[in-house]
DNA sequence: CGATGTATACCGACTAGTGAATATACACAA
DNA sequence: TTGTGTATATTCACTAGTCGGTATACATCG
């Protein structure tokens, strides 16, 4: 039985991850991505009893980071809670013009997926999408912005539509033009009652 | 050199339509494709010159019907432009409970291709997303509502953030949610001077 | 010894794409 | 009418390579 958390392990889902974030889940071999690992397949599978595990893995590692690479946005925004949603938006704009980047990892597994909706990487992804949906309620709530989960579900729809119209167009003025949507939908709820 | 509207072309176009939409056109054979419609491989071959091709012959065959079917929620809805346009989500969210839906063809085919961003298929996909926000902009536009253009924008946003989130939560809540924000804008840029 | 980890070598199934032959239909000439 | 040429359309059989996954063996270390 392999360690949860051995070095090899690591090595293995930071290999998939370059590979499956670069060229998507379906492009990328299990023989490339020991490859990448530096291993061969047969190690690759003691550590993980299927492509289908080491796909979840992935998206597993990547929950964490883009939470807090979200956060650290929100966070270091100046002004109110419109202009620290906006942030977020700019942010993802800047991040857009990388070559490396590829979208949402999370978003384009479930699109691979979606023929088989109870996929153990789907089930991640959604997890995922639920954690930084109830993360940013959380922070609409501390500033008295009204109904902050309903703010908070309009805010996702329009990041992850985004994320999608990005990969057809890949023009990241559509980022803006959420963000500054956003802010709208923001300030349309800041109460009477706030500071 | 085959007919551009042979029937054969037809047939294979149809085929392929149900196997890429239902499964993705990452884990769907050329030989699939041949068998659903009923001929073989080197036919389809003949037919079009790879699969990249036929990818995006696919996606061209979807632009004038996805049109028409959201050209005619729209028009069918009672009311103003609010409620024309919310009326898009609530027709969506109902299909989107249909057991063979699986989100949006070309922004699955898109995620699929994000390694490849030349590809023809992708550029289809753009050619027919425009079309659609440049159709929307011309209702709100004939209807006076302020900024067309970026309402329009934004609209679109909302809905391909509520196929791609589908995807992951499979829950037609967020489409309804998407609708009712997107109302929200549009009578945010009702002007005074409006029927 | 026994647990953990790694390597070589292999499996059957499937992949996109092709070579060569052939069926069909129609044009034109004897 | 009959024969020949030609373009379109289709099939069978095949290639060279890749796919996810595994059987077996061997190392290292407590």
């Amino acid at each position: 039985m392999p360690e949860a958390q051995s070095p090899t392990r690591k090595r293995i889902v930071d290999a998939a991850t370059r590979l499956f974030y670069a060229e998507g889940i379906g492009r990328v071999s299990v023989d490339a991505v020991a490859e990448e690992a530096g291993l061969t397949k047969r190690t690759l599978y003691y550590h993980f009893k299927s492509k289908d595990d080491l796909i979840a893995a992935y998206l597993d590692g990547r929950d964490q980071p883009n939470l807090k690479r979200m956060a650290g946005w929100f966070d270091a925004a100046e002004g109110g809670a419109d202009r620290k949603v906006e942030a977020i938006f700019t942010n993802l704009a800047r991040a857009a013009h990388h070559p490396k980047w590829k979208g949402c990892g999370f978003l384009r597994t479930a699109a691979e997926l979606a023929s088989m909706p109870g996929h153990p990487a789907i089930k991640v992804g959604s997890r995922h999408k639920s954690n930084f949906e109830t993360w940013l309620a959380g922070e609409l709530s501390a500033r008295n912005i009204e109904e902050p989960q309903a703010l908070a579900r309009e805010i996702v729809l329009l990041i992850d539509g985004s994320f999608s119209i990005m990969l057809i167009h890949r023009n990241p003025d559509y980022i803006e033009a959420a963000g500054r949507a956003a802010a709208t939908l923001v300030r349309a709820r800041i109460s009477s009652n706030q500071v």
